[in-house]
DNA sequence: GTATTAAACGGAAGATCGTTCCGTTTGTCA
DNA sequence: TGACAAACGGAACGATCTTCCGTTTAATAC
C-alpha cells in the first residue's frame, strides 16, 4: 500500500471521528473529506459507501474501549479497574447515538459489527471480571455478556423480538407471583 | 374542511402508516404519495414538514394501542386482559425502528410526542392494573410509568445520561455487594 | 537522476430525496 | 349557476450520496 494511502486512511478515520462526535454520524460526506484535507473520492475509494466508513469508525472506538481495559487494569485495583472499565464501556455506547438504527437497518456493512463487538469487548471485560473475583472485590460467576448487554440496553433498541417477547412475559409474571 | 381535504388527510395517515410499517420511517415523501393516490404537494399542504408526517402517526398508533387496553378489558379477564395489552404495546414499541432516534433529534415535530404517549398511554395501563389488582391477580401499587418505561427500555437509547450512570454504578455495587 | 506505470487523488457530474412553488382543479355557498 | 377560496398535483430547486474519469504522484527499474 502507497504510504499516501495510508496517511489519507488514518486522516479519515481520525477527522470522520471527530466529524461524527460533533455533527452526528449524518454528517454530510463532504464535510468529512474537508475535515480530513481530501477530495469525498478519496474516502470512497477507501470506504465504497458511506456506512464502511460508519463501521470502520466504530471498529476503532471498539478497539480503543477494549484497549482501556488493559491500561485501567495496570493504574488501579481490580474492583476499581472494573468500574473505571464499566463507565468508559457506557460513555462509549451512549455517544454512539444512531448506531442502534444502524445496526437494525440491514445494511450490510454493518452486519459483522454486533460479532466484532463481542470478541473484543468480551474478553476485555472476562479478564477485569476475573480479576475482580479472585481479588474477593465482586462475585465469581458473572456473564460477561450479561453486564454487555444491560449496560448496552440503555442506550440500544431490542434486536430479538423473542427475547422482548420473554422479558415481558417475565415482568408479567412476576407481577402476578406476588399476588395476595 | 373541504371534505376532499378531509378524506386526503385520512388517506396519506393510512398510506404513510403501511409504507413505514414495510420500508421504515426514512420511506421517501414520493413513496407515500403515490400509495395515497395524491401529489407530493398535498401531503406537504397538511403536514408541513416530514417530521409532522411522521409524528401524526405514531399519535394515530398511540391512541389504538391506549384504545385496544379497553377492548381487552371487555374480552378478558383483567390479568389476561392485562398482559395482552402488555404484549400489544410491547409489539407497538418494537415495530417503531427510528423513534427512538427521532425523539432525540431535536426536532421541535417530536417534542410534543413524550408527553402525548404518557397522556394516553398511562391512564390505560393504570386501569388495568387497577382492575388486575382489584382482582386479586397481581400485587398492587405498582406504578404504570415504571412498567412503561421498563417496557420501552427494551427498544429506546438512554435519554438522560445521568440516570444511565447512576444504573452503571448501581450495577457495580451490586457486584460488589455479595463478594464473600 | 530519470522514465515508467500502476495506484491514488480531486472534484465535476449523475442520481435521489426533501421541500417549495404555482398554475390548475374542485368543493362550497350565495 | 357563478364566483372564489381552498386544495390539488407535479415540475423545479437545493442538498446530499455516489460515481466517474482526467490528472497527479509514489514506487520501482534502469
Amino acid at each position: 500500500m502507497r504510504a499516501d494511502a495510508r496517511r489519507n486512511i488514518d486522516g479519515v478515520l481520525q477527522a470522520a471521528k471527530k466529524v461524527f462526535a460533533s455533527i452526528g454520524v449524518d454528517a454530510p460526506m463532504r464535510a468529512i473529506a474537508e475535515a480530513a484535507g481530501v477530495g469525498v473520492g478519496t474516502i470512497y475509494r477507501h470506504f465504497p459507501q458511506r456506512a464502511d466508513l460508519v463501521a470502520a469508525v466504530f471498529r476503532q472506538e471498539i478497539d480503543a474501549c477494549a484497549q482501556a481495559a488493559a491500561s485501567l487494569s495496570a493504574q488501579h485495583v481490580p474492583g476499581v479497574a472494573l468500574a473505571k472499565w464499566m463507565q468508559r464501556y457506557a460513555d462509549f455506547i451512549a455517544t454512539k447515538r444512531g448506531l442502534a438504527t444502524a445496526l437494525h437497518s440491514g445494511n450490510p456493512a454493518f452486519e459483522s459489527l454486533p460479532a466484532y463487538f463481542q470478541q473484543h469487548l468480551r474478553p476485555a471485560l472476562q479478564t477485569l471480571l476475573e480479576s475482580a473475583a479472585s481479588a474477593n472485590e465482586i462475585r465469581a460467576g458473572v456473564d460477561p455478556d450479561d453486564l454487555l448487554h444491560a449496560v448496552a440496553s440503555l442506550c440500544m433498541p431490542a434486536r430479538d423480538e423473542d427475547r422482548a417477547r420473554r422479558m415481558v412475559d417475565l415482568l408479567v409474571d412476576g407481577l402476578r407471583y406476588s399476588a395476595r
